[in-house]
DNA sequence: ATCGGTACCTGCACGC
DNA sequence: TGCGTGCAGGTACCGA
């Protein structure tokens, strides 16, 4: 479920915690813990006071006063929730004081433990694409070679794109998701940026896509979805020219797109 | 060092 | 009703 618009809109939804007190940590799953103990994680946790939350790209990185980090990953189905009930699928229950953070996550995709260090794993992502420079994005995408919709998966070249996202950017630069990056002229280049910037800016404004089961920490629905060009629309006319929309498996994942409108 | 495929988990929609 | 299949926003790990 989340990408970056939706782990965005998740980590606005929690930026009121910062400076609440964590009173009790209740960790329930191990396999989001990282292979943690649970109870020693808990109480590293317990007593800390929230004084950051920043978003890494699909992560959420909670840094607590007096050292000390929680990282947050929501995978496919993981959900932050300001309030319960604790449900079958809820690995972590934060009492603050004031309020309370549930960890909701039915595939266990996601992660939700404790580091006492600055996670290295957040050192291994690319830069966010909100922020990186159009020179350093080109020249990056020319020294790779290999698929356009691999690479915007891949989190090392860029932090935070997704599935859906993948798609839609492809289809608002006119690219196949076949196409191959190492071939990238300084005008292509220049259209998949722009359309990347501008599918995230947009979906952060409309508050992520609810394509199954999203919400926010408050359980509000985001509403992106309505503004799907191609992700999902497997058989339906394409927007601009009617044409079928086309899926197709690029490593391992769907990719839908228009066929006369994205060329390779 | 990069890649592409597979595994990890649960739930849902679908056809029979 | 139930069962099998395929699919789903994620990353990590395995060989080639």
């Amino acid at each position: 479920m989340p990408e970056l618009p939706e782990v965005e809109t998740v980590a606005r939804s929690i930026a009121r915690l910062v400076g609440r007190r964590i009173l009790a940590a209740e960790l329930r799953s191990t396999r989001v813990l990282r292979g943690g103990d649970p109870d020693a994680m808990a109480a590293r946790l317990r007593g800390r006071r929230i004084a950051r939350i920043q978003r890494y790209g699909k992560f959420i990185l909670v840094s607590l006063e007096g050292g000390g980090y929680l990282l947050i990953h929501l995978g496919m189905t993981g959900r932050l929730l300001l309030a319960g009930p604790a449900g079958k699928h809820t690995h972590a229950i934060l009492t603050l004081d004031r309020g309370t953070l549930l960890y909701d996550d039915s595939r266990q995709f996601g992660c939700f433990y404790f580091s006492e260090e600055f996670p290295p794993r957040l050192r291994k992502l690319g830069p966010e694409p909100l922020e990186v420079r159009f020179e350093d994005f080109a020249a990056a995408l020319r020294r790779r070679h290999t698929r356009i919709k691999a690479l915007l998966l891949n989190q090392a070249f860029v932090r935070g794109i997704g599935n859906i996202y993948a798609d839609e950017a492809l289809f608002r630069a006119g690219i196949h998701p076949l196409a191959q990056t190492s071939r990238f002229g300084g005008a292509r280049a220049r259209r998949l940026f722009d359309a990347m910037v501008a599918v995230l800016s947009e979906a952060i404004a409309a508050g992520g896509s609810s394509v199954s089961d999203y919400v926010d920490a408050r359980g509000r629905k985001g509403f992106f979805q309505f503004s799907h060009r191609v992700y999902q629309r497997t058989g339906e006319p394409c927007l601009t020219c009617g044409t079928p929309i086309r899926r197709l498996l690029v490593a391992a994942r769907s990719s839908h797109f228009c066929p006369r409108c994205q060329k390779r």
